[in-house]
DNA sequence: CCCACTCGGATGACGTCGTCATCTGTATGA
DNA sequence: TCATACAGATGACGACGTCATCCGAGTGGG
């Protein structure tokens, strides 16, 4: 026998998978909440139940990517380098393996609470800056922390956008990435420039 | 008296423009085929007799705005090293201004005719790609200039996101765009990326 | 053991959207 | 002058997001 709690909250698993099932297939405008309901079987409006409305269900399956990531990178073994590595790399796995939810991730929070998908990130971000607070002096962590997220989230970006099978750029996503990561890993902070303002907040 | 072409001419600058209005007004969602008839003083119907669809109205907006921006960054004068870095303020500016028109831009081509906004994005990195080879080693320009262009629009879009206001990244896109321009190009940071440049249009 | 209650889920309906088939009016060219 | 072509207007259709309403099964008290 099952809960009524049980059930709903079979449902409610049911319709998620359903929606990041939709989004790899065919990109956001694929996600129909009809689809969805018909593919996690259940009616039309079961969804309304869970979610406030079509966004919050794209949020909160963002949110739940989030936090795959989030466990990835912090369960990650080996020597600082390598763990750096290996959290740069999961993300640009992210980005190939599942372009649209990759780019639903990286997209405004959205939805009725997007303080729940900023909180994933967040988290996110956090394991990740402690990754790198291993590997550069610890007055550059959110610098180039920030630098190597963002950079690398961008390259992944110009991937999936075709822009080095259809573009100018006569390199590639691994190339950027570990030019990257080399830049920044050899640029010890002997040479801080004077640059650094005050950070924000 | 207007000829008929020119008639025709107009109607599909009137939609362009109307289209461009509606998404920096509310993003790709609020570009009602129907609205943006409305503002263009036209039918419903009449979008269709010069784009295929939605998406090719969208993705027109997207190549009139590479236009626009490879004119921009193929005037500019000044120090190799001011050019580049005017480029760069260029493309912030543009994310700041018109945060979804930007997003368009990004997106992978979309519509009827894809290889029309390819084309327009493939000007783009040509006029980017010719500042970048006055500034660094002739064999390093693909892999910087990739580099620096995928990189600073990584970082556009996070602060879009809202990363460096709701995150955890204790710095800014402008520190993250000095950083790698520091980096790449060993030219010191201007004293405030986001300044003077003319936003586009 | 029974019953009223609760609440997740099902259903019907409404307004809006993208899109197309069809019609109309006017500039064009012989 | 008039037939033609074509931009634009109009009506219609199917699909979508959303909501008001209804249903039925798990639940707790008697």
């Amino acid at each position: 026998m099952v809960s009524r709690a049980e059930s709903a909250a079979a449902t409610r698993r049911a319709v998620l998978d359903a929606a990041a099932e939709l989004l790899d297939e065919g990109g956001p405008d694929a996600v129909t909440l009809r689809d969805v309901s018909a593919r996690a079987g259940v009616s039309r409006g079961a969804p309304y139940g869970h979610f406030a409305d079509k966004d919050s269900l794209l949020a909160a399956v963002a949110t739940e990517d989030w936090e795959r990531f989030s466990d990835e990178i912090a369960t990650l073994r080996g020597t600082p380098a390598a763990k750096l590595r290996g959290a740069l790399t999961a993300l640009v796995s992210i980005g190939r393996h599942h372009p649209h939810r990759y780019r639903q991730m990286l997209g405004p929070p959205a939805g009725e609470d997007p303080a729940q998908m900023v909180a994933a990130s967040c988290r996110a971000q956090e394991e990740f800056l402690a990754l790198v607070s291993q590997v550069v002096d610890k007055q550059d962590v959110h610098r180039y922390g920030g630098l190597l997220f963002t950079g690398v989230s961008g390259i992944i970006n110009a991937e999936l956008s075709g822009h080095f099978t259809t573009g100018k750029w006569r390199t590639s996503a691994d190339e950027l990435v570990d030019t990257l990561v080399t830049l920044i890993a050899h640029v010890q902070p002997s040479d801080h420039m004077a640059g650094g303002s005050s950070p924000a907040r």
